[in-house]
DNA sequence: TATTGTTGTATAGCTTGCTATGCAAGTGCT
DNA sequence: AGCACTTGCATAGCAAGCTATACAACAATA
């Protein structure tokens, strides 16, 4: 059987990420946001402070990609990092006011795109995607010691 | 119902992506070949000599995106490009002998990681999972003027 | 035929991902 | 205390995506 891009899922899913990113990047773009930040706002909305190395091993990105991420959400006012008082090595990641009042809009962004890409598929089928990719996730993450999804 | 990032399907999708990415990075490394031109070798392949924008076309992919990976490819000895005898604008994209010469090992090397990030799933389940990509992308492709896929 | 518009590519500049490497701060051993 | 090792982060440099803009070649029309 030969090999056809409409048939790699590799291929697919690199599509279908362009495709949330796309509509992402639009809906976030009136707040001040790009889709890169979000994943590191959303950890720390619920636990601000985190050190670097906990958002990395949280989210399964590379640390000099955070590193540079990060450099770019305190350029922009939404964060502040501060060493670690006991360790010097360590800089602890707060979120700024500016930040902390985004977390409604920025959400609501985000659940309104899921929903509007996903509206050809019933919730059946919702259903079933969603639990698909988190069992590749999980069968295929970066970092071993990293917490379950 | 709150709003978390295991439950987002546009992280997930992100996410997912970036395994298979990292997977065929990887394969493809000997070969000389990185993961953005494999699209256009995909097409290519198929059909030699197609414009510029018939490329773009097929691949949902901006033009200016599709401008620098070929320049990319150019400089690798992959393609090359050569103006079209009776429109001086249009770009004709012809495969070397190397880029020929790569079909089969890119193809297994693709094939291979497709199959093992997904071996965390039963055949049906990776089935649905295709079927419900190809969904997704029919309903939400870039391009109103694109064949389907 | 000259002007005006359209079309196909290219370029500039950004984000977000990666690998490789550097370096300062901590840890442990002798 | 001094040495090597480890750990946490930063930096350099590249790929691959995007938007915005420039530009040359063609098309159409007054």
């Amino acid at each position: 059987m030969e090999f056809t891009k409409d048939h790699s899922q590799g291929y697919l899913a690199n599509h279908v990420a362009r495709i949330f990113a796309r509509g992402l990047t639009a809906r976030i773009k009136p707040l001040g946001l790009t889709t890169g930040t979000f994943p590191a706002l959303l950890e720390l909305w619920e636990t601000d402070g985190m050190t670097q190395k906990q958002l990395v091993a949280k989210l399964d990105i590379e640390q000099a990609t955070m590193a540079n991420t990060l450099a770019r959400m305190e350029r922009d006012g939404l964060i502040i990092r501060k060493k670690d008082a006991s360790d010097g090595r360590v800089q602890r990641v707060w979120l700024t006011e500016r930040a902390r009042a985004l977390r409604g809009p920025a959400t609501a962004a985000a659940m309104d795109e899921n929903a509007d890409s996903l509206a050809c598929l019933t919730e059946d089928e919702q259903q079933q995607f969603t639990t698909l990719m988190q069992k590749i996730i999980a069968a295929n993450r970066y970092r071993a010691d990293a917490p379950p999804e």
